[in-house]
DNA sequence: CCTTTTCTCGTCACCTTGACGATAATCGTC
DNA sequence: GACGATTATCGTCAAGGTGACGAGAAAAGG
């Protein structure tokens, strides 16, 4: 029995909230095709390594990053016969989620890394529509996860978390309503007893990620219609 | 640059509702590896074809089914090393959601395809596994999407719609609530104006799929636990 | 005609949410 | 040190959704 050969790839498309707004790593590639075009971080899968094991090597490669902080979870994979001229291609996008820890992209390799906001098109192969589905659901996963605490660093205060919801959402969020949201829904987030020192207004009380996997109740986006 | 090779196949998560019961299409493997072990159907992918377009085909030939009933999508891709001792096999998983139409299998090759209860395990390859993810994504679709409607014949009552959230999620349901959140949420079902004839009791409505893509506010199961 | 069955509609208490007022705790300035 | 600005936190209230459950409506069968 013969069967066709392929190569596979992981695309990332790696999250943060930086300077108010959702931002998307991208590198500029160095070499045919699309060369010097955006695109998202990636790369072959090698021969004996498995597929999450493979999106965490070039998460590490890309960012320097690796530690417990952020979420990394498979996306979709996307495999049509021409999104690569160099031929036969399929690749599994990952998500990652990560806080806007100091080292921006100084990671070792990949010619030019950038944080852009997201939003911007053109990119090469089917990343856009990769970066799309990428976004779709990280907003979706906020509404049914805590994971929005993988933006933020390992203490935050209520108004981070909910400055995140309004970055991914792109749109404002009540913080009164808000706070008892979070405070009050299990496992959202879980208080440390510290607070935050010298800014502007009302300390605020410090909270960690809660243990819970799914919100329950969830933290529904207003819909414009079904 | 040189970079390993590998073999792409999809994979196939086929649900139903039969006999009350949420039940899935199994195939008896004809050869090595797993030889006799039961598996989820699936095949290679051919040389020009689409992910998507894979996975139609691999469903038509299994069922015999591909008109405009039912839903089918990606599920996720699974590629550990070790996955298939034939060699290096990415398989990308497609979930589909079928009626429980007359055609039982009738399909084509395959050497025997069987419905079988969900909850079976001893499936070859990494297949529990991905049986297990297609439920959990199938139970969490019911939630927020219309796709329930996707296990009915076209034209359906409230009281078939409710037997198929009963038997994906394994709960039972009020009938009266569940009336009432049916027909209230815009673009879940629309009524054909029709009804049913010769049951036992009162004649139920018939309704069809409405278009809505996702049900707001959705439909939540009872969770024991964050 | 009466019972059984199932569909459909109502009622009521409870909870969650959106809108928004009020208080608490800090900083900067006078 | 008093005061205003700023932000965090807590309360209040009405509207809407949900769970629990009663009751009528429309058929089949004896």
């Amino acid at each position: 029995m013969s069967y066709p050969v392929f190569a596979v790839t992981v695309d990332l498309v790696v999250l943060t909230v930086r300077e108010g707004e959702l931002q998307v790593l991208l590198v500029r590639r160095g070499c045919e095709p699309f060369l010097d075009r955006w695109a998202l971080p990636g790369g072959f899968v090698l021969a004996d390594e498995d597929l999450a094991t493979a999106a965490r090597r070039e998460l590490a490669e890309e960012t320097g990053l690796d530690g417990p902080g952020g979420h990394l979870e498979q996306l979709a994979s996307y495999g049509a016969p021409e999104r690569d001229p160099r031929g036969r291609v399929v690749t599994v996008a990952y998500l990652a989620l990560l806080p806007d820890l100091p080292a921006p992209t100084a990671g070792t390799d990949a010619a030019e890394a950038e944080w852009r906001p997201v939003g911007q098109t053109g990119l090469a192969f089917d990343h856009d529509r990769i970066l799309a589905d990428g976004i779709e659901r990280a907003r979706s996963k906020l509404e049914y996860t805590p994971l929005a605490a993988a933006f933020c660093p390992p203490e935050f205060t209520v108004a981070a978390l909910r400055q995140v919801y309004e970055a991914v959402w792109g749109e404002s969020i009540d913080p009164r309503n808000f706070h008892r949201k979070a405070t009050t829904t299990p496992g959202f987030i879980d208080p440390t007893g510290g607070a935050t020192e010298g800014g502007t207004g009302r300390p605020a009380r410090l909270y960690r990620r809660g243990e819970a996997s799914l919100l329950n109740p969830p933290l529904l986006r207003r819909r414009l219609d079904g």
